[in-house]
DNA sequence: TTGTATGCGTTATCAC
DNA sequence: GTGATAACGCATACAA
């Protein structure tokens, strides 16, 4: 009479039931579960048995409490709706699942507050690792990676300083080289549409302007960037604005290849022939660029390869080894098409 | 000497750190910060600055065991390249993270089997809730679903029979409705391309067989289906083989917008006016179809809408509140363009 | 190969 | 308004 009774009514099925169940201890089903080698192969067996007859399923929060390893790994990225990122996620959720990890994935929108609210939080499950997007931080962000001491790989760019484990290619240097392939190709005028400022899109923005300058042929005003979202749609109106303040250009370097495409679209309405009055270069090589008429120059990025070799940086670290590198340049891939 | 050793180096700060800090219980600490309203308002005051100071953060995994909560929300999707779900997903989180639940999301790449697997895994978790796609699920599925009495919302198509929670429209009805579209146009050949033949898609192509039949215009021949993923390049291919197998067509009903926007660069390409010679339809409602030369018919389907629905649904099962709606009907919207 | 004792960090319960 | 105590379910360390 003096027992309490249990907290919750109707509970899962535990180790100890399954335990009892065989009339051996806990810990052995544990043993047997986790590191079945060291269980004798009868025993084992009996125990499979049970755990599939009571339908026994393990409690990860108890395990983590226990082992003080959570299995999961933060995965900040800026957007949900960009491509680039979603093919980055695909690629690390491929790599994490199979080797026993739970991504946590964090949206940013762009936004080094709203990411270091999401790493504060994040931090209260005890990740065993985090991949985070680029290096533009907040200080107190920079400071709770630091304090945390937990493996930490840094995607999409290249660190231009400390040794932070980073997967990704220079934008700095892609921008640069889609610039210099356009003015080999004979193109004098051109000009840059950028949305969705991000550190990236400004990096690749700024090989841009070098490669011009070089070139002295670089003119603020065929610059035009709009903090809003990239779209087809948006691709088609940057166009008319452009050739507005900038009539006289005879090569768009697009951002990606979604404004890109509206570029397309609203040079054909407009009746503009690509390449011959206004030649158009697109970034990440969406599969449609590939097929429009013309096709589109871009260049391709490996957001997938990134995706799969962080996480797989990441495993390494997580595991304590030492990886390979710590700072792999996956590169990327000038596509040329028909549209220059 | 008799004390044992502690196991991990350097812990995290935890409640009694901050307890001891301060000279008050563990208990207290805990209160303070989930029940504020609780403790003294001086008393409350001093523990937020030693929280500061102390940089303390919560524990999910201890918290999760002593409160049997997880905190957490499995999301299983079929892809994670594809728009639809994406675009599902970002709705999703942006609800439950304000809400204070963590994401867990799961690729079942579009099979029955790996969902069923992935349930069992993050089963683990102590789920409060679950987000699933669809009805196609394994009838072992169905039983951990059921056994595991958590509440569960099916999103992107509605319950046919049962009365299981569900945001989404009817697929049958948008691919009659917009196969009726074509026909009321005039359109008496009409073709049917499909790509990723998952569960929506197949009843999409029902109800296009539907509405063909009740005309008495149906052919077998003139539907082409690839289990491939669904892309750009794909609808330009499956063009090629559709206008061999069925040369006679007068529109085609692409299951997507990026099947129907491949079919509308390899027209041009062909030289097949659209849509005098052919009509061309897309699915889906993305953006670059508003775009295109000429722009394509599609139906909007309201994914980011069922996200926040199914989310906010599943936010009041979990409170154990009854939602107004257990069945709840997003519809879709045809969008006739130019390319019919 | 198997078991015992103990602790992980938090919250539920009941008492003061 | 605050505290003591006992779980939560599992894994580590060590013993047998």
């Amino acid at each position: 009479m003096s027992e309490r009774k249990p907290r919750t009514g109707q509970s899962r099925t535990t180790l100890s039931d399954v335990a009892n169940h065989i009339g051996v201890s806990a810990i052995t089903i544990s043993r047997a579960l986790n590191k079945p080698e060291l269980v004798s192969e009868a025993l084992r067996q009996r125990i499979d048995d049970a755990v599939q007859l009571l339908g026994y399923v393990p409690n990860r929060a108890a395990r983590a409490l226990a082992s003080a390893k959570s299995h999961s790994v933060v995965v900040l990225v800026p957007s949900l709706s960009n491509t680039v990122f979603v093919d980055t996620l695909a690629a690390i959720h491929d790599t994490l699942q199979p080797a026993g990890y739970q991504m946590l994935i964090g949206d940013t929108r762009y936004s080094p507050q709203a990411e270091e609210k999401l790493l504060r939080t994040y931090l209260e499950y005890n990740p065993d690792g985090i991949l985070i997007t680029g290096f533009d931080h907040t200080p107190a962000a920079q400071t709770l990676l630091q304090a945390a001491a937990i493996p930490t790989v840094h995607m999409m760019e290249l660190a231009e300083q400390g040794d932070s484990p980073c997967v990704g290619f220079s934008q700095y240097d892609s921008g640069y080289a889609l610039t210099r392939f356009l003015l080999d190709k004979g193109y004098r005028r051109i000009a840059f549409l950028a949305a969705q400022l991000d550190p990236r899109t400004l990096k690749r923005g700024e090989g841009y302007r070098a490669a011009l300058r070089e070139a002295g042929l670089y003119q603020p005003h065929r610059e035009l960037a709009e903090a809003s979202p990239s779209s087809v749609g948006l691709g088609s109106r940057l166009l008319d604005r452009l050739l507005l303040q900038a009539p006289d250009c005879d090569a768009v370097f697009c951002n990606n290849d979604d404004l890109a495409l509206g570029v397309l679209f609203q040079c054909q309405r407009r009746h503009i022939a690509i390449p011959q009055q206004l030649a158009i270069a697109g970034f990440n090589g969406l599969d449609a660029s590939a097929w429009s008429n013309p096709s589109l120059t871009t260049v391709d990025t490996p957001r997938y390869d990134i995706g799969k070799a962080a996480a797989a940086m990441l495993l390494q670290l997580m595991a304590g080894k030492a990886p390979a590198a710590t700072r792999v340049d996956l590169g990327y891939r000038l596509l040329a098409r028909d549209s220059t």
